[in-house]
DNA sequence: TGTACATCAGTGAACGCGCGTTCACTGATGTAC
DNA sequence: TGTACATCAGTGAACGCGCGTTCACTGATGTAC
């Protein structure tokens, strides 16, 4: 028999790109299947129905996400230097796929509330190190929930704004600068010229030093 | 001849109503006719088709954000002054109606490309307003478009976060904290706890004064 | 005030279309001997 | 190595359904005299 693994991944590539580029409500079986070269029912091999497709890569996506986010957050390091490698890693998410990504930014208003508010969930695990972190006093007291939906947000806007061209750099070149936005949103450091990472007003081209923690610091060395 | 204004409003509201909740593309003609209490044919006396339907109401509700936003941009006071009004309209305007803007939140994804990248475009409004004060030496120099993404995804989460219940408190209620982390964002005030608008670590309930200006400006009067 | 007429918002039945899905099948590949 | 058989990924034709849309119509209301 033939290997069915590479036709299901093609599927899953190409629903992806198309599922992004017009919507995933405009895309039909049909446009998977002839973009990915296989008829319509080739689908039903792989998934019980459309639905679980879509339902599929969202829940992947997003579980994967929420696991390797997790392995930063229980690093016993200070909190800035957790942080700012959480937010790195979001940025190398968006550069290791894309498509995937912007999956995920499009279709989170569909799903998101049928995911459970657990571990399985990226911003829960955010949250969850956000409120730890004002616990135990390396933050400033405050609303937990506010603060890690200004870092979502400050986030997924810039992939947002990048999608549509607003924002020429894609996240994982303004890596530094998004650091120092969400520690400030956060309340850790000092207002800077947050809009290009430098802590002068020269204006010159994003040379940030991060002020905190090792910078390459990898999402699989926690504990 | 009956008048036929309270059935065209109708049909507006109760599209925007189940669009939100159900998302655009889950809602047919016969749903809105039957919400709005009309049959699906009345709705083609009003508009030429379900797609004109959809695109007037985003057209509509995001240019007259657009207008009121400009109004505050163009008002000859300080930079901060101008963003905080600029914060407290957008949070006036979800209280306004909240099915619009989340209506507008949930359709930005596959609308915004199709739009003009002018004065109806409100983020297209803030983005000059931030441009210009850089230009101007009100900002620090920097990428008006990343710090335009930060302020946008600050407020947008927060309503998102609102809407799935990651938030209790609507983003008006936020007003006060949202434009410390905007102008602390945008690189214009020191660093507090942004987490509850206090600039102290009391963890007291929100109570913070703004820093910088007239608190109730209202948006029509600017110039 | 009463009658005749015009207007047009909304109705009801019908349409063609593309959708997701089903299912008997085909034929390339792996395994047994 | 050669033959017979089993497996099962993928095919092709067909289905029923709900969709957006059309159009001849109805009948409540406004206007003219």
């Amino acid at each position: 028999m033939r290997d069915g693994s590479t036709t299901r991944e093609r599927i899953r590539t190409e629903a992806l790109r198309l599922f992004v580029a017009h919507g995933v409500d405009a895309v039909s079986i049909r446009d998977i299947a002839g973009a990915a070269g296989c008829r319509p029912s080739a689908l039903y091999a792989h998934w019980p129905s459309r639905e679980a497709l879509v339902a599929a890569l969202f829940r992947d996506g997003f579980t994967e996400y929420a696991r390797r986010l997790a392995a930063l957050a229980d690093s016993p390091t200070p909190f800035a230097a957790r942080l700012e490698a959480m937010v790195r890693l979001i940025c190398r998410l968006h550069a290791e796929d894309p498509a995937r990504f912007a999956f995920l930014l499009l279709t989170q208003h569909r799903r998101l509330p049928a995911i459970a508010a657990d571990a399985d969930n990226p911003i829960e695990v955010l949250q969850r190190a956000i409120a730890d972190a004002m616990r135990d006093g390396e933050l400033p007291a405050g609303d937990a929930a506010l603060v890690t939906s200004a870092v979502v947000g400050i986030l997924v806007q810039a992939a947002t704004f990048h999608l549509y061209g607003r924002l020429a750099a894609p996240p994982e070149a303004l890596a530094d600068p998004l650091v120092a936005l969400c520690l400030v949103a956060a309340g850790l450091a000092p207002a800077a010229g947050a809009g290009d990472g430098t802590d002068t007003d020269t204006g010159a081209a994003p040379r940030h030093e991060p002020r905190t923690m090792p910078r390459r610091q990898t999402e699989d060395t926690p504990s």
